[in-house]
DNA sequence: ATGGGACGGATTGTGTAACAATCCTCGGGT
DNA sequence: ACCCGAGGATTGTTACACAATCCGTCCCAT
């Protein structure tokens, strides 16, 4: 499944992406342009554009003449990202909720598709998978572009920091604590988000070395 | 005043920054690779690397193969920017109350520089930034770096959006409203965050071509 | 006149090679 | 043990070249 694209750099880009979020680069390591230029083959300007955008993405972080290394995140960068999150969520919800687009919305689908990621006993980072496209599915049924958008690079970048998290979301139904979730926006409003992620903040932090 | 840096890319960042939010260019002008390039005296890689970055923060937009332009927003746009503003602005006051830091914060004093602009009749471009900076200091109070930065460069988009919208908040008391907002926050709690921007979005809407 | 194409200049995307600037490591000297 | 300098490794920047794409214009056939 090679990743057409119109450019180099996008498709580069997207390689790594891919790479960075499969878990197989640890936190703080570095990202050489040369050898990144060999292995692709590609320029180093190349290279160096496509590192810019996923350090604009924040899934790498770039020093001057230091390089770019993946992120890492430690304790108050995991908070602010949630905060980040819920501040978009809440208000996804919102919106969502004075369109009347919550409860017929895609949100239903995802959390069935959690339900049977769950229920076969996939490999974790396919459950996060699910788990991640019921949040997003949330922003999305705001009908807000550039919610949807901001939204999904925030998702990426949790999805690195769950990566390199032990035992996170384990042995528990997500499923259905999602939909309780559903219910409790619906009928109390957007803040039941809130205290989701809240609870969630703690236990990756719980988890952590 | 030469922006020094430590890096050429981020210091002809900066300088295109500050001339796109000066308003001498107009939106949807396009800015040449090969101009700047000689403008500057930087290579084109070097332009082009500063112009991503600065698509990334949009206040360029890039097409592939059709070179960069100012942002220019339809009115979906400036709705889908507001409401990111309306998230970050609430869930920061909400934080800042949490913590006790509204009542004794900066944002007093960012208020009265903002009285201080009206008062002695300043280019409305200072005032805007006067009243910009009252937003920023509100979420500067939740005292999450990363809220911070993000509603930072959303201002820098609305700046630019304001450039380029004739006489938006003229013949108005700014500084008082924005002292009863104030006061509503902490009484009320930060929704009433969401209707003083709501108030703005129309505004903001109708006084555009 | 009018709706395609075909052509050609302008602009962006990418590569190669080189060098400057900075960082980093590893010894040697005190 | 600590400072420091030398030298390699890596990033930042440049110049030049060429391919890929866009865009306006002109020509032609209907």
């Amino acid at each position: 499944m090679t990743v057409r694209s119109s450019t180099a750099v996008h498709a580069l880009a997207a390689a790594l992406r891919e790479e960075v979020l499969s878990g197989r680069l640890a936190p703080g390591q570095p990202l050489r342009e040369e050898r990144l230029a060999a292995r692709f083959e590609v320029s180093r300007h190349t290279v160096r554009a496509a590192l810019a955008s996923l350090a604009a993405e924040r899934l790498l972080v770039a020093e001057p003449y230091r390089g770019v290394r993946v992120s890492d995140f430690d304790e108050v960068q995991v908070r602010e990202l949630q905060q980040l999150r819920t501040a978009l969520e809440c208000e996804a919800a919102r919106l969502a909720l004075d369109a009347g687009g919550l409860p017929s919305s895609e949100v239903d689908r995802a959390i069935d598709r959690l339900a049977e990621a769950e229920r076969r006993g996939s490999d974790w980072i396919d459950v996060e998978r699910a788990h991640a496209a019921v949040h997003q599915a949330i922003v999305d049924a705001a009908g807000s572009r550039r919610l949807s958008d901001t939204y999904r690079t925030l998702e990426g970048e949790l999805a690195l920091l769950l990566l390199h998290t032990r035992t996170v979301f384990s042995s528990r139904d997500l499923a259905e604590e999602h939909r309780v979730l559903l219910r409790e926006v619906e009928a109390l409003g957007p803040e039941a988000i809130r205290s989701h992620i809240a609870e969630s903040t703690t236990e990756l932090l719980r988890s952590r070395a």
